[in-house]
DNA sequence: GTGAAAGCGCTAACAC
DNA sequence: GTGTTAGCGCTTTCAC
C-alpha cells in the first residue's frame, strides 16, 4: 500500500486535518506548519489517493465526452478544445467511442449513474428525446454538435440548415442549377437539417426541386464514391455538388477527378476539416467552429455540475464558408 | 444524495453484506434471498456507487491510453482494439492527448499516482527510460509501438528496421537505386530504426548510401510536401521515396502529382491507416498490425495489473507491405 | 447462509 | 490555527 494522508500528518507531527488542509491550499493554517507538512510530503513522496477524495466529495472532476468513431475528425477537433478548456477548471475529459452503438452507449452513460464521471457530453447520440430529458434531470449532461428534437439539455450546435443554405446559393450565384446532394440517410437530425438548407436555398431562387439529386448513404468515404457515381449517372448530371461532410466530399471528389466523363463538378463538404487543405483537391467546405465549440459546451457544462441551477440553453454557433480548389 | 447499499437493505430486510454479495454475484447467498435483493435493487433503481467500490478494492477497472495526438491514425486503431479487448475484461479505457507536451504527458500520469487508474499504455512518450523504469516498479504501465532503449517494461512494437528494410527492398527490386527517405527529425527511435532499414537494405544491394537522400521534418502532411520539394530538388532526384508515415506520404504523393518535373516518384508511407485506401492516389504502405497490437498490449496489461508477477516482454508483431497505386 | 463491524483515504463540521 | 471525529458507499473478515 502506499503512503497515506495518516502517515504524513504523524511525520509531520500534525493532525490529518492539517495535512489536508495543506492539500486543499486552505489558508487557515499557518505558514510555518504549512512548510512543515509541505516538507514531510516531499520527503515521504506522498501522493494524495484521489479515490478517498472522491468519495467523500461525491465528485471525480472528470467528464465523459461520447463520441460516435475515431474517425469523425470535426470531432477531433471539438474534443481537444474541450480537453484545453476543461484543464482550465481542473476538469479531465474521457473519451468513450460508442462506435455508433447504442448499447455501447447506453454501457458508457452508466459512468454517470455509477458516478465514476462528473457528466458528459454527447456528440451522437440513439437515445430518444425522453431518456435525454429524463438523464438530465438527475445528471448533468451536454449535446454538442448534434442537436435531437424535444430535449431540453444544454446543446451546442452549429444551425445545419443555414449552412446548407450559404453553401447552395453559393452554387445558385455562380450559376448553377443542377445541383446535386450527397446526405446520409440513418435520420440524423444534422442531415435532416442540411437537406432542409439545400431545398430552401433551391427554392428561394426559384429552382425547382428533384429528389433524385439527393443522394443518400452512409458517412464513409465509400459512400461518398457511391454517391458520385450515382448522381454522374442521372440523365443530366449536377454540375454541383454539396456533400454533409468532408470525408463525403472527398469520395465525390475521387470519383469525380477519376471518371473522365465531361467537366468535373464543383463541391462543397461540411464540417472543414484539418484534411480538406491537404485533400487533393483541396475541398471547399462549410467550417464548424470545433474550438468555440468544445470551450463553449465545457464552460457550461462544469458551471452546471458546480452549482445547482442547471443551464438548458440550446446555443447556435456561427459557420463559415471555406473556398479551397474543389469549388 | 443518491439510493445506496444500506437503503437497499433495509427495504430488502438484509444485510449490507449480503446486498453487497448479490451484486457481485457471490454464490454464498440463498437463491430466495437473492431474488429478493434483486427485486428491491430493481424497486429503487439502485446503482452501485463505484468510488466506494474503487477505494474499498483500490482498484477502479480504467486503464489510461497516452496519445501523442489526434491526428494519429494509427494510434485510433489500436485504441479501438484496446477498448474491445478490455472491454472482455470489464475494463475502460480513458484516452488522453499529450499533444506530444511532456508537460502533459506527466499530468496525466498523476492519474496513476492518485489511483484514478489501474495501468497506463504509453503510445509514445518523452519520458526517460529511467524514468519509465521506475515507473514500472511501482505501477503497471506497458509501452506501444513506440519502443524505448534501456527500458524493462512490457512493449508491443513492430520491427521497425525490418519494416523499412521490406519496404526499400522492393523498390530496389523493382530497378530503383536513387531511393529518397522523408523521416522525422525528433529522435523518436521508430524513425531512427525506419532509417537503419533503409540503410542496410540499401547497404545488401550494393548501392551506396548518401545522406543528402534522407528529408528530416515533423510528422505532419505539409512536413511530407517539404520532404518532396526538397528531394525532387537535388540535382539527380529519387525515383522512388519512403516515408516513415502515411501522412508524409499523402504529402509527398500531393506534390508530387502538381509539380509536373519529369515522372511521379514511386511512393510507399508506413502505418497503413485506413486513409490510404482513399487518398488518390492510393498509397502504398508498410502495415502495423494495429488489431493485433491492441489486443496484445490490453491483454497482458491486465494480467500484470490482476496478478502480481510483472511480465515485461518486448512483444515484436509482423509487419507486411500493402502495395497500392502509389507504388 | 447471513449479519455485525471494521476500515479503504479522504474531507469538513465542530470544538477548543 | 489546529485537532477530534464522523462519515462518504462499499467490501470483507469473522462470528454465528
Amino acid at each position: 500500500m502506499n503512503v497515506t494522508i495518516k502517515e504524513v500528518a504523524k511525520k509531520a507531527g500534525v493532525s490529518v486535518a492539517t495535512v489536508s488542509r495543506v492539500l486543499n491550499n486552505n489558508p487557515a493554517v499557518s505558514e510555518k506548519t504549512a512548510n512543515i507538512v509541505r516538507e514531510t510530503i516531499e520527503k515521504l513522496d506522498y501522493r494524495p489517493n484521489f479515490l478517498g477524495r472522491n468519495l467523500r466529495k461525491c465528485e471525480t472532476n472528470v467528464i465523459l465526452a461520447i463520441f460516435p468513431s475515431g474517425e469523425y475528425s470535426l470531432g477531433l477537433e471539438i474534443v481537444k478544445s474541450m480537453h484545453e478548456t476543461a484543464a482550465e477548471y481542473g476538469y479531465d475529459i474521457i473519451i468513450a467511442t460508442s462506435y455508433d452503438s447504442s448499447m455501447n452507449e447506453k454501457r458508457f452513460l452508466n459512468m454517470l449513474f455509477n458516478k465514476t464521471v462528473d457528466g458528459a457530453v454527447l456528440m451522437s447520440t440513439h437515445l430518444s428525446a425522453d431518456e435525454i430529458n429524463k438523464l438530465s434531470e438527475e445528471y448533468d449532461i451536454a449535446l454538442c454538435s448534434e442537436r435531437v428534437d424535444g430535449t431540453n439539455v444544454l446543446t451546442v450546435t452549429v444551425d445545419d440548415k443555414e449552412g446548407a443554405y450559404t453553401a447552395v446559393s453559393e452554387f445558385i450565384k455562380e450559376g448553377h442549377t443542377k445541383i446535386g446532394m450527397v446526405s446520409t440517410g440513418n435520420g440524423a437530425l444534422s442531415s435532416v437539417d442540411r437537406e432542409e438548407g439545400y431545398k430552401k436555398a433551391l427554392l428561394d431562387a426559384g429552382i425547382e426541386f428533384d429528389e433524385n439529386y439527393i443522394f443518400r448513404g452512409g458517412y464513409s468515404f465509400a459512400d461518398g464514391e457511391n454517391g458520385y457515381r450515382y448522381l454522374s449517372s442521372l440523365p443530366e448530371p449536377p454540375t454541383a455538388i454539396f456533400a454533409v461532410s468532408d470525408i463525403l466530399a472527398m469520395g465525390v471528389a475521387k470519383r469525380a477527378n477519376r471518371s473522365g466523363k465531361g467537366k468535373c463538378p464543383k463541391i462543397i463538404g461540411y464540417d472543414n476539416i484539418p484534411l480538406c487543405d491537404s485533400y487533393s483537391p483541396t475541398i471547399s467546405s462549410v467550417s464548424q467552429p470545433a474550438r468555440d465549440m468544445g470551450r463553449e459546451i465545457i464552460t457550461r457544462l462544469i458551471e452546471n455540475i458546480k452549482s445547482d441551477k442547471k443551464c438548458r440553453e440550446h446555443i447556435i454557433m456561427p459557420h463559415k464558408l471555406i473556398r479551397r480548389e474543389s469549388f
